[in-house]
Parts: C-alpha cells; sequence; structure tokens
DNA sequence: TCCATATAATACGATATCGCATTACATATA
DNA sequence: TATATGTAATGCGATATCGTATTATATGGA
C-alpha cells in the first residue's frame, strides 16, 4: 500500500485535484468581476482571436481550447448576439465559417481586462510573475501529453 | 504595450488557460473511463472520503473541493442514490449531517482506481512522478492565494 | 430568556456543457 | 463522373453547475 505505484498514484490524483480547484477557483474570481451572464468561457474566445488573430474557424478555436465543437457552437450564438463577434462564409470551404471580433467585441476585451487589471496586479504582488512563467512549459507539457493521449487511447 | 504589465498579465493569462485546459482533458480523459453517468466529480469526492476519512460534512467537503455547497449537495444525492454514501445526522449539530462511504461506495471507487491505472501508468512512463511532485507546492501557493483573494476581495 | 443574526442544507430555476444525430459540403477512389 | 466516406457546423435533449431563496437550527448579546 505504501510502494511507488500508489505514492505516484497519489502524486498525479494530487495534481488533477489542485488543478482543477484553482480552475474554480480562478473561473469563480473574474467571472464575479465580468457583466452578469458574460462567463470566462466567453471572454476567453475574445481573448483568443484577440491573441491569435480573427478569421478562425469555430473547430481551430474549439481545439484551441479542447472543448467540444457543440461548445463552442454555443458560446460562438452568444457572443454573436451580443454583438462582439461576426460570423462570415469561409472563401475556401462552404461547410465552415470563418469568426472575426467585432469593433464592439474589442471594446468588450478591453474593458473587461481593465476590470481584471485590479486582481492580477494583486496577484503580481503576492506571486512572482517569473516564477510562473518558469511553471509554463512543464504545465505544457502535461497538457500536451494529454492530448496525445487522447487520440491515442490507453498508450 | 510591450511594457511589464502587459507581459505580466500575459503569463497570467497563459497559466489559467493552460490550467482550464489541462482540467478539461483530464476531466474527459478520465470520465471516458468511469462508468456511464458517473462523472470525476463523483469520482473524486469518493476518493476524497477514503483520503482524509468519511463522517465528513457537506459543507466540510464543499470546501476541500471549493465548489459552492448547492453543487455538492446535488452530487451527494446522486452518490446516495447509487449507495455509495449514507447520510447520517450530526450528532453536534442539528443542521448538519456526516456523509459515510457504505461498502459498495469503497468497492466502486477500488474499481474505479483499477479502471484508470492504465492511464496512470502510461503517465507514468511520460511524465516524471517527481518533476510533477516537485510542482505541487507552486501549485498549492497559487491556490492558497486566490482562497485568499476570494474571501478577501480586491485585496 | 428573547431576539437578531449567522449557518447548514436543500429546493428551485436558469443556463452552460456535452453527447448524439442531422445537414451540407468535401474529398478520395473506382 | 458517381459513390462512399469524411468533415464542419448546429439542433436537440439530458444533465451538471450554480445563484437565489427557503427552512431549520445555532449562537451571541440585550
Amino acid at each position: 500500500m505504501s510502494d511507488n505505484k500508489t505514492s505516484d498514484l497519489r502524486t498525479f490524483f494530487a495534481l488533477f485535484n489542485e488543478i482543477s480547484i484553482i480552475e474554480q477557483l480562478s473561473r469563480t474570481l473574474f467571472e464575479g468581476r465580468l457583466p452578469k451572464g458574460v462567463l470566462v468561457s466567453h471572454f476567453a474566445v475574445l481573448n483568443h482571436l484577440s491573441r491569435v488573430g480573427d478569421g478562425r474557424t469555430p473547430l481551430q478555436i474549439a481545439s484551441a481550447f479542447q472543448v467540444p465543437k457543440t461548445t463552442l457552437s454555443h458560446t460562438l450564438s452568444l457572443l454573436e448576439k451580443r454583438g462582439w463577434v461576426e460570423m462570415q462564409p469561409n472563401p475556401s470551404d462552404k461547410r465552415s465559417k470563418l469568426v472575426y471580433m467585432t469593433d464592439a467585441g474589442r471594446t468588450f476585451r478591453e474593458s473587461a481586462i481593465g476590470t481584471l487589471e485590479p486582481d492580477m496586479a494583486a496577484m503580481f504582488k503576492h506571486l512572482n510573475p517569473r516564477d510562473i512563467k518558469a511553471m509554463l512549459p512543464r504545465l505544457a507539457e502535461i497538457r500536451s501529453y494529454l492530448d496525445r493521449a487522447r487520440d491515442d487511447p490507453q498508450e
């Protein structure tokens, strides 16, 4: 019961437990700052389009976040309803669409970032951004492994 | 636009982005192994009770996972329906209850761990448990900060 | 003791997430 | 070219999550 396998198992459970709690806490924290009815998942899409450039397909965005495409389809419809993104036909594939941010979307994103800034500033003070930055490659490695494991079940 | 504040902001966004993707991927992966209708959130409660001991109140469990108590109330009702936990009155507080795992609950937990084992074993091979273990204190620090920030809004 | 306030649990309603099925279009192979 | 198979997006239904309100009990001060 205290062999290595069990101990490793505990380590991984502890990892996913910490991860899920951090996800939970950060989502709740940020969602509390966003306007009523705007979720972190919505903001994240706008942020993504701003960072990597818009004109992406829904499927590309879904795989960037690793969420099911039906989930993203729903999110996009909400963003569209708010006038923050527009869907254009994809000239190179008639089944597909391209997602563009509107000016209103960009404006909203900037104001949301402004709203989150005090929390972020407090975080900078208590959690050293250098340390965080140093963790990112390790996390990316875990993510990348899980991503591969998904396509390639049971290794 | 390339000042430190913006760069730190990006670092934190990147952190929460990685975290949420890992949460997503690991949840989907493990949920795929559990019986139909059993979610990771259910398994996690059984696992928690096994690790820290049962006879906890719903509220204690909710704060261990940092989820709203209504969410946990729902999860417990499902676990109870499946016969994996039992609720007893709390002798020291009549408003409250104590949650106990049943034998069936313990059996299910063990079989679920067995089911997850091949994934875990593959993980051990690709992600060094020592490295993971080394990350845990950093993650715990982030979690702990977010937890404090929640009670103590805007610091 | 009485009352105000706090706390534990849950019911209820709204909605985000997600799996499955469907539709439209694309691509490969005969 | 015709047909089979694959892929993009979305509609639909089921349900987990979560905020608000409610009920029961606890606690601290007048």
